[in-house]
DNA sequence: ATTCAGTTGCAAATAATTTGCATTTATAAT
DNA sequence: ATTATAAATGCAAATTATTTGCAACTGAAT
């Protein structure tokens, strides 16, 4: 119900393929690609469109329900919002499960930006590597 | 004559397209997608296929000639690799430019990391905002 | 000059994402 | 409840970025 209010309140509808895309993304309660959202999803609403879903994945993170992150592979993952703020993510190579980290490090390059006369509005912070579960060594691929 | 032993010294043959490449670069003293590469490797070379590009900018990469950065728009731009040791880069989305700067957030993280038990291999960060000449506003696009 | 692995051009294939359009649906107004 | 309508969806086709198979070519070692 506490969706409901969010879509609501950001002027989109409230729809089952809507609902289906934060149901799984807060079951899994890590970020995933479109694809993998758009399977999961497949597997609640048979009929899904991949369009749709890259539809609301790009609007609903536009209007802050989720966000996306861009990794090195190209690949766009999407999660829910943290409300919480700011912050930014360790991506596992073994599981692909991501984690937040809430450091960042913008305060400590505000000084060298000034000097160079850049003006930052974005910024990323992405830690790949492996989490406690996979170990250093991985787990093949 | 600096660049051909680079080149021999990866175990790499000295072609006419990975000399293009490298000039194009450092002309431009930037980072470029690989399509920018292209069309500029085409003002020196008109037959130059695009796969010959991608091939090398790959190739160059892995061997540590040049250096790859995936921005959030999920296209790759490539630079020469700086011996000078590790950094971090700053977009300018007016211009597309890109600077180096060398504050490492990553001795910052590390105890964090460690208490969660993840084990870092690679990272990034990268700052989007507008270089001194492009100014806050942006120059449109 | 000969050899041969490495390299290139070309064309076709992938993969990720986007778009146009007709149909459907959630919501606001009746 | 019914209706009107803007928003949302499904579908198919288009884009964009990148990759791959393969035959022809070329740099470098002999």
């Amino acid at each position: 119900m506490e969706l409901e209010n969010l879509l609501k309140q950001r002027g989109l509808k409230v729809t089952d393929q809507r609902k289906a895309i934060v149901k799984v993304l807060k079951d899994c309660n890590c970020m995933l690609s479109a694809r993998d959202i758009f399977d999961k999803v497949k597997q609640i609403i048979p009929g899904v469109n991949f369009s749709t879903i890259y539809r609301n994945l790009d609007l609903m993170s536009r209007k802050g329900i989720l966000c996306g992150l861009m990794v090195d592979t190209g690949v766009s993952l999407y999660g829910l919002h943290r409300e919480e703020g700011h912050h930014h993510h360790l991506v596992c190579k073994g599981c692909g499960r991501s984690m937040a980290i809430d450091y960042c490090p913008m305060s400590s390059v505000e000084k060298e930006l000034a000097k160079k006369g850049f003006s930052p509005t974005e910024h990323e912070f992405i830690v790949y590597g492996f989490c406690g579960s996979c170990g250093t060594s991985g787990r093949g691929e």
